[in-house]
DNA sequence: TCTATACTAAACCACATGGTTAAGTATAAG
DNA sequence: CTTATACTTAACCATGTGGTTTAGTATAGA
């Protein structure tokens, strides 16, 4: 099973989802090694708003911080971003209409259609972003349901 | 300025940072044109579930839908993923150390590395992920700000 | 030693997300 | 015409997101 390439596809297409994520990866890909304060100069943001959207690209993999005396550069990694082409790549050759190679691909079993699982594990830690199993309601409050329309 | 080009990214890549929507890109993948009920029978989730994930799936146009008497057919489009395609071919090429190719493709100025702005319009409607302005508190609320450790 | 800088952490907010159940609508089948 | 199926919509919930301001810590510079 591939779930946990899942969690890290989870993680890599939500940190891209953001735009000043990117803008700070482009910003990265110009000049590596910029400091976070350094990074954050352009933006109109604060700079703990710069700091978490450093922080969700460190959960991603898609940088490294390494701290240096009180600054802290940021570089671009590869590795997850390479996942994520990976997928891109197998959702390309599906519309390309090559049935040949898409059967022949998809008997490989690399490629997960199986509704993804929750892990059983850490149910008090919300892991993985698709969760099934309902959720407590607190008492008196009234129950999910369209109301009839009358 | 390429503004619409990044807010069709941020659809596309929220759309897949999902692990359900990916599954069902996937199904679809191995067999086109499904309806909507066929394609959430496998998932463990209730069919209005499966049906906002066709929604974010439809705005990010990453499928269309066809209504043909009561059954919807869910088809894959090609557009937006070679979009995302093309910003991951870029981020690929940042690390692979060509410094020229990395020159001279910069100073194109496809690729916006300044921060996003967000749209001045559709104030009242939140188009982009990212937002600057400061929120409204309400009376009598405990403002932002970390308390005194004392 | 004191001051300044760089970064980190906490607390707050409005809004978004991904699920649920129940009701409603459109269309096909009997 | 009635029933069944496929889908749609509304209302609810817990949690997450992306911003803010304020306080705190670590380190460099004067």
């Amino acid at each position: 099973m591939v779930k946990y390439k899942d969690e890290a596809l989870d993680r890599t297409f939500a940190a891209l989802s953001d735009p000043t994520r990117r803008a700070l990866l482009a910003r990265l890909g110009e000049q590596d090694g910029l400091s976070v304060s350094e990074l954050a100069a352009p933006f109109p943001v604060s700079l703990p708003a710069i700091m978490k959207h450093l922080d969700v690209l460190t959960d991603a993999g898609l940088i490294v911080r390494e701290k240096t005396g009180r600054t802290v550069a940021c570089r671009l990694t590869a590795r997850p971003m390479e996942q994520a082409m990976d997928w891109l790549n197998r959702y390309a050759q599906f519309w390309s209409h090559n049935l040949d190679r898409l059967t022949a691909f998809v008997e490989q079993e690399t490629w997960p259609t199986q509704p993804p699982t929750p892990p059983n594990a850490q149910q008090s830690v919300q892991a993985s972003r698709s969760r099934a199993g309902s959720a407590r309601r607190p008492k008196g409050s009234t129950p999910p349901g369209r109301k009839p329309r009358n």
